[in-house]
DNA sequence: AATTTTTGTTTGTTCACTAAACTAACCATT
DNA sequence: AATGGTTAGTTTAGTGAACAAACAAAAATT
């Protein structure tokens, strides 16, 4: 059973408090790490000659205009690894590569011209040898890779289902490992977007739930510096939430779900049906918009109580601080802030902010590189800039 | 800043697991000790004399029928201290004692006569001083006074808003500490009946979700073996969750709410509409039920079915184990749990047992005596039996 | 040049753990 | 009764990581 305490424990501890001060403060002399984590110079010193010794922080001479000893910094040696984050989306993968501080080296987007698992894995397994080697002349390499799935992912990070490719009970993860010859974390898509508003954008929300719309509507919950669960790894599917009791018809089986009302493809969706087309599309709806078409705007509005009405049940549920959006047709829609919080009036709801993503689209891949870096470093909260 | 380790540090972390092992294991040697924790026969010796000296814990000495040295049992010393649990209901407070093991050793119902804020603290703080002084003999007398609130709680322990008593940000932890003159408490109702569920009926469900339907409903969140609270201890209130666009009128400013559709007062409140008369109670129900009476079957019907409703949403959302409905309507309704299940049949939900409580009104005050043993030896989870 | 101030290192102590040897107590067999 | 085997619990010596305090280094100020 047992997690036991020992000495190697608590020295893993401080080293943890120790680096993720340094990343924090960005750079910061033994004295001051001294004053931040209440740990004594004389542990600070050793720690630091062990951590200058694995070449996880580099020694800096600044020039000094105060009394005194002129300090000497400590900063992360960037550059002593880097992570691979990848987006297994429909029709495309993404590839991010990024240094331990989250910064990107490079972003490339592979169309997925197969649907067949197999050639799946391969292009994978390629793309991976190739930023391994990219990464092969640091001193640790490629220190994590993580991949975003766009569906139900374990505990044990088995891919239950993924509704576009039709996956169910899909081993990727050891499949993926065999064919790179590494190790891999898999990981749902919106917990890795939430993770990016968090790392990248929102400092100062402990609590933040990351709605990402389109086909369905997926949900990443960072409670406590963590993602946010549940018993199978299945808790924050709230497309699937019933708004509308005998509503329309969804494919889960019940009637009424939210993203038959709130995700962006069921918008597109009815609006084709109203302009009599066979579908519509992004450019379409902000051509609409400029020319302040009526059917258009009242759609979105339609759209936007629909959505206000899930976004009102999932903060009762959560009380996040911030709420993050992660949707291209939002943020077309300038207004759609205003728009949303109009509804959200209920005198039980708290909730701090409500923001459409900057991220976008990029948003999963820099949370699989934030994961992969808090990983490496294991330490519970990670800060970062995006550059 | 920080939480540092150190020495002492490691011996707080084994000292809670060993105590946890004593708990689980209710009698248990030094050896066995040192087999299911991983420390040495020699550690667990040493904490073992600090918990003797503590008065925490007993030994005993069992015959013995097999090979070698017969083993000292060390089990907890039960009656070292005791937990006062107290639920603030609206018109009646119910104070529970209960041993270190979570025994109840007496359990007492106070009316509640006036409405006065100032009474109440007062009543409240001659209560818990007699049974301070009925506690006042053991070694650590009264270790814990929690008392569960119905409504909402700030993670400091402020409680924000109770509708049925009408207080807003009121300071009850300090008025009744100050008027007590000791330590105490303050936890949202349905918090603790979850907790309640988790440590005395459901060992194995790591994921718990304890809803309360009576007039409004309460959802209570255990996750990873805490409570799950949010960013300001707000999360958990689906009874505001809108299920029903432009419903119903709520008292919360929305349309649509839950508990207009699913809570219990809901349900009285509809049913006395349709048979013609001003109210109507549990008793009347039960008789009408015992006739097969149409009405309030079809009615019943009805009720569950806004009532999956809104269970299929917090499985969604939160995917947890077990699902515990403290309900006084659904226990006189046998097939209640059937006639639900019957409408979870989305292939998204995820959730394992569905219950009807057997702690009823008991729950709250259980999980504050609960949660004050837990406190008082520091333990993240607990597993104890009622009797 | 001497003093002050801050930074970082060195030395010695404390504390909780482990490992291994030891003592204690019991049963089984001869 | 004596011996051997087995399990329970204690003692002792050693290790690792923290802390405290003294010390050394390096800069600005006087």
């Amino acid at each position: 059973m047992a997690a036991t305490g020992d000495a190697a424990y608590i020295k893993q501890i401080n080293r943890s408090l120790i680096l993720q001060t340094i990343i924090e403060e960005k750079m910061i002399s033994r004295a001051d790490l001294s004053k931040l984590t209440a740990l004594t110079r004389a542990t600070i010193s050793v720690q630091a000659a062990d951590l200058l010794d694995d070449e996880l922080v580099v020694e800096t001479q600044l020039e000094h205009h105060s009394v005194g000893r002129r300090p000497i910094m400590l900063s992360i040696n960037r550059e002593a690894g880097f992570a691979l984050g990848i987006d297994l989306d429909y029709g495309a993968m993404t590839f991010a590569l990024s240094d331990l501080l989250g910064k990107l080296i490079s972003l490339e987007t592979v169309p997925l011209e197969s649907m067949d698992y197999d050639d799946i894995i391969q292009t994978a397994a390629q793309q991976i040898a190739r930023f391994q080697e990219q990464a092969s002349s640091s001193r640790y390499g490629l220190v994590s890779v993580v991949v975003g799935v766009h569906g139900l992912v374990t505990l044990k990070e088995e891919v239950h289902f993924v509704p576009r490719f039709g996956w169910n009970n899909i081993r990727l993860k050891e499949d993926l490992e065999r064919a790179a010859g590494l190790s891999i974390t898999i990981e749902n898509n919106a917990n890795l977007c939430s993770l990016a508003e968090r790392v990248f954008e929102h400092h100062d929300a402990k609590n933040l739930l990351g709605a990402s719309l389109s086909s369905g509507i997926g949900l990443g919950i960072m409670m406590n510096e963590s993602f946010f669960k549940g018993e199978d790894g299945f808790a924050g599917e709230p497309g699937h939430m019933i708004i509308v009791p005998n509503g329309k018809p969804c494919s889960c089986g019940n009637k009424g779900c939210w993203e038959q009302y709130g995700s962006e493809s069921a918008f597109y969706h009815e609006l084709a049906e109203k302009k009599g087309r066979d579908r519509v599309n992004h450019d379409d709806v902000r051509n609409w918009l400029q020319e302040e078409d009526k059917t258009v705007i009242e759609m979105i509005d339609s759209f936007i109580f629909y959505l206000s009405v899930g976004l009102n049940n999932m903060i009762n549920l959560y009380n996040p601080a911030v709420v993050v959006l992660n949707s291209e047709l939002l943020r077309i829609y300038p207004e759609a802030v205003a728009r949303i919080e109009e509804n959200l009036v209920s005198n039980i709801s708290h909730y701090k902010h409500l923001h459409v993503s900057n991220l976008g689209k990029q948003a999963c891949v820099l949370g699989a590189c934030a994961l992969g870096i808090k990983q490496f470093f294991q330490i519970p909260t990670l800060q970062l800039e995006a550059e």
